[in-house]
DNA sequence: TTAATAAAAGATAAAATAGTATTTTATTTT
DNA sequence: AAAATAAAATACTATTTTATCTTTTATTAA
């Protein structure tokens, strides 16, 4: 469903805000380490983002990456836009170039339906949320076994 | 969400039902002008559905592909876990190795039901059934401008 | 002001997906 | 039996995604 660098996206990013609540600011190495994803190519995702101000990030010794005012208020469905852009929320399921109400494929609405679904979901979780959700330890981003 | 194999096989397969319903038998070429698809890339697909057993086809004049009696019964789900595998249907939404209802990931049970949406959209539509609608122009397989 | 640190930027490589072309094999019609 | 037809098999190319490594730039602490 979601690319990879969209899965180590959007777990860097929960990380990262869990993390920085304190003020407290996380270089690559740590996050990675934390939630199990490729250093570098974890990176360049948060290099993006950074790009887009959909984090915030600084240099030099006791720099890192965080999350400011502005940002904490994100949605998910903005990280995955971000990442992996708008292809998941529009066009048809079959793939028809052009594929409407009027002329629809044969899964049109069901699966206008399924997008929808993911959409709202994307939309109505904020960062902030599912991150306390991680703090309190109701939700996780590790592997864990049992 | 369906990779470009996906899409082309469905709208193949779903063309070839819907022509063959007279004992018609049909070439790639023929599918692919109609469903707007590359030809070589979708003759694969078709092949690789023929060899699990998920269309019917013979070689020589007058051959291609069709669908006998025991397949029409195919569900969409079948089709695509063919062509996709099942990556799409299992697994955490934000890649957790170890994901579930005990240690579910922030997004575990939204995610879980949009899934689960897909596959029951999936496992209700038959090939049949979507075929049907396309022979009787309620829904369609091309693209229709306006 | 120098050394250390960490992100930014850029270059490269591997794997997966998408797409094309050619050769081989089976079948049918003439 | 020969020619024509069409899928099957194989080989090849291109693009995108995933991943790694190296160099540069900004920042801070000693």
């Amino acid at each position: 469903m979601f690319s990879k660098a969209c899965e180590y996206g959007i777990r860097a990013v929960i990380y990262i805000w869990s993390q920085n609540k304190k003020g407290l600011k996380l270089g690559v190495k740590d996050i990675c380490k934390e939630i199990d994803a490729p250093e570098y190519f974890t990176a360049k995702i948060l290099q993006s983002l950074a790009k887009q101000n959909l984090v915030s990030s600084t240099k030099g010794p006791n720099g890192g990456f965080y999350i400011d005012a502005d940002q904490e208020n994100m949605r998910l469905l903005d990280l995955v836009i971000a990442i992996d852009g708008d292809r998941l929320f529009k066009g048809c399921g079959l793939g028809l170039k052009y594929c409407s109400e009027k002329h629809p494929c044969p899964i049109h609405y069901e699966y206008k339906a399924i997008r929808d679904g993911l959409t709202k979901l994307l939309s109505e979780k904020s960062l902030k949320a599912v991150a306390e959700e991680v703090a309190s330890g109701k939700a996780t981003l590790v592997t864990i076994l049992t």
